[in-house]
DNA sequence: ACCTGAACACCGTTCAAGT
DNA sequence: ACCTGAACACCGTTCAAGT
């Protein structure tokens, strides 16, 4: 076979591919790729700019996973927690890629409009404009590490080896999937309650 | 040469010039590592199991530059931000080296003596028990976020590519060190009140 | 125990040839 | 325009030899 009357490969194709290689925890490298799509490494080429384009293809199609929670009048802090457990989701999905992704520097966010949806619901709160891009960077910031706690292993501190105040908690403490959920949300919290208590500071300061 | 009477290496020595190699905006190559130390590239294999072994080295060697903060009679918070900026500070003033921590699986923290610290301060604060190491984690998963936020491109969007709220707040907004340092001390301080307001509502709970 | 050079396996990229 | 196989450069790892 040379050319096929109908592509057989494309960055969509590819990076989705990619993404299932790279959850699957092997590492992402052509010729399994290639293998995969039952083409030869060779052709990858006629679509994605080497390994970083195949990267770039892979965060297209995460972005294009990414689902836009409904638009209700719900409250800036309702707004806030759907939007980007949202985003959160997406990266927590496949935070191997996540890793892939941090490497190659990208100068457009990942979803423009989930920085739009934000902007708007911090100003609905009443946080002063010269704050809240800050604020959003700050969020989409804690969202990326919570995703990459992932990643941590089972037991992330041996209680034999620790003591005072530590040793005391950490055998009640989760593990896995439940422990980094709820870093993820509890991180979330924090920030909400933290924009509040700063809402309410401005508030005061300017009557 | 063959066998020198004084080692040559040694597993610091390597992961000190690992994280220069790293730094300078390298990738963490054996060649380069081994031309830079002086060695042929096999010698390093008597010292670190592999690649992966450098970077549990260079993980090591930036643990050994972490300063404790002076221990004061601070309050809560005071000792928070103290112990959690001196971190973030370890991870950002080498962020493609923690983008190659991330890499490898660690089992115990970069610091005990950082979970135990923390761990005291958020009892003082009167954060129940149950909450103390979910709190912790979210905070270490918002710095090592905001750490890597430190290799975004200087412009992350293009103002002309957005409107609504965002096309009006973007050309106000900072870039490159000035402006991920902002992100990391108001995440801080969100999280800081958030964890302020979280007190408060335990303790009316309690009455 | 520690350093060396050579050999080896592997992996990403290029390119001429084919439709 | 798109796929292929072969050639190529590169990079991490191993190992026998030397002190």
């Amino acid at each position: 076979m040379a050319r096929p009357l109908k592509a057989l490969l494309s960055q969509e194709i590819i990076g989705q591919a990619a993404i299932q290689l790279v959850d699957s925890g092997r590492e992402l490298q052509v010729v399994p790729l290639a293998k995969q799509l039952g083409v030869s490494v060779s052709s990858l080429y006629h679509h994605v700019d080497g390994r970083e384009g195949i990267i770039r293809a892979m965060r297209q199609v995460m972005v294009s996973e990414y689902k836009s929670p409904e638009r209700s009048a719900a409250d800036w802090r309702e707004t806030l927690r759907r939007e980007v457990e949202q985003t959160w989701i997406m990266y927590v999905s496949h935070p191997r890629v996540l890793q892939l992704l941090i490497t190659v520097v990208i100068n457009e966010p990942d979803a423009l409009s989930f920085y739009e949806v934000l902007a708007e619901a911090l100003e609905r709160a009443g946080l002063p404009d010269e704050e809240i891009l800050t604020t959003i960077e700050a969020i989409e910031a804690f969202s990326i590490g919570a995703a990459l706690d992932a990643l941590s292993p089972e037991v992330l501190i041996d209680p034999a080896h620790s003591d005072g105040k530590l040793a005391t908690l950490l055998p009640h403490h989760s593990s896995g999937e439940v422990r980094n959920r709820e870093v993820f949300e509890r991180g979330l919290e924090l920030i909400i309650d933290g924009i509040a208590a700063r809402v309410a500071a401005a508030a005061a300061r300017s009557n």
